[in-house]
DNA sequence: CGGTGGGTTGAGAACTATCAAATCGAGTGG
DNA sequence: CCACTCGATTTGATAGTTCTCAACCCACCG
């Protein structure tokens, strides 16, 4: 009885928001059943080939969405090419500007990816109509900004060494590793996030190596050593 | 008639807001009157001296609230004490951290300003059932994320002088000022935006007048001589 | 008139970028 | 299985920018 229920609580959902991946982390969590069907009719899945580039820096701001699974980046440049990424995404992160008519930078995949996109003034309409939703948005905004900014600091004042380490530890937090992080960044992308060169970040890396500090078994992979010492040296 | 109506409408609203400096572009110009009449009963006026700190980074996020006159700076600090600012508040402004427990920076008052503050729970509470203020504050929010990612490109990938001619078109742009320009900042907090040195600061604002494209009236006033060039410079 | 605080200028040091070369690793074909 | 190749990474040498430290200037004030 009580399995058959809950069976039939599930059925009554969307059926591919039933087997979405974040489902309970993103957005659309904060709706309710019928709330969320509204939703699914507007929103469909695509998939994206790591490299590939859903929203240009200036464009109009066309779709928003969540990430599914995979990862992006959202990058500018100045107006000689020189590139700033200004956030990562993860799985159950919201991408895309709403309530904005063209899009502050550039969202490309880094790695295969797939994402539920809406368009974007019918979802803005729709969160206009839902405030679950809104301040769902709301509160992650808030929480972006607060990145950002504590982003801030590490690009306008700490010294590369600094900035190296402080994106390690992040990255651990943030997927949740102990001791081996799978870096889901190349050396130019750790780069273009610190507003260093490749050659800077690859000298950091080997003194924090040298150090004793971290070790590096393979190029996409990293062993804290001393998560302490890290932890101090990417304080500042 | 016409004209006692109206009187009689402005009446209603409550006092302090009725002859509120920011009326009309803060926050609450989303509220109709009986919920600006709600609203102003949580909050009250304050005043900070230039100077004084109204939230620690770190501290418990208590107050909230919108920025009537005079300017704040929002900054944080590494380990170390070094200082990046993270953003300037104008008047109509909103400060604080709401739906968070502690401040992710500290707010520090750069002139003489007067704020109308809100308790944060209390205004968290407000904002739940008020969704048009839930929803200005996600426009104003993202706004905020807006410049402070498009700021990051310039202190993870511009030139020193690229930083300072970007600085001054951005004040210039913000309060809307022609060709002379009335400097909020001191030299050393222009550093601290900028994510540079006083010196440094120094020697752009001293190239740029070299080169004929601003002069230096005073230490805190700027005209722009060549506005096309100096766009230029900023773009980077 | 000396002191004070903010700003500018100068010289040298430190850090990061740039350019170039060597090395590594994964995938490929023999 | 091994040599080969291509792209990514590391390492080295050098140049350029920014920081640091110090001196100086200037307006303002008691």
């Amino acid at each position: 009885m009580y399995r058959l229920a809950k069976i039939g609580d599930e059925s009554a959902l969307p059926p591919s928001c039933g087997a979405c991946e974040v489902r309970g982390s993103a957005i659309c969590c904060a709706l309710d059943d019928s709330g969320l069907t509204a939703l699914s009719r507007l929103g469909h899945r695509i998939t994206l080939a790591a490299g590939e580039t859903l929203l240009w820096e200036g464009d109009e701001a066309i779709t928003v969405g969540n990430v599914l699974s995979g990862m992006l980046k959202l990058s500018t440049v100045t107006g000689d090419g020189r590139e700033q990424i200004v956030g990562v995404v993860y799985p159950s992160d919201f991408i895309g500007r709403p309530f904005g008519k063209e899009s502050p930078h550039s969202v490309t995949a880094l790695t295969d990816a797939s994402l539920c996109v809406f368009g974007r003034t019918a979802f803005d309409r729709f969160a206009r109509e839902h405030e679950e939703v809104g301040h769902a948005l709301l509160e992650r905004t808030l929480a972006e900004l607060d990145r950002a900014r504590h982003w801030m600091l590490l690009l306008g004042r700490k010294s590369a060494g600094e900035r190296v380490a402080s994106l390690i530890v992040e990255i651990a937090d943030r997927t949740g590793s102990a001791g081996v992080v799978d870096l889901p960044l190349s050396r130019q992308q750790m780069a273009d996030v610190l507003g260093l060169t490749i050659e800077t970040v690859s000298r950091a890396l080997t003194r924090l190596k040298r150090a004793g500090i971290i070790s590096l078994p393979g190029l996409r992979q990293l062993v804290i050593e001393q998560p302490g010492q890290l932890r101090e040296i990417a304080r500042g």
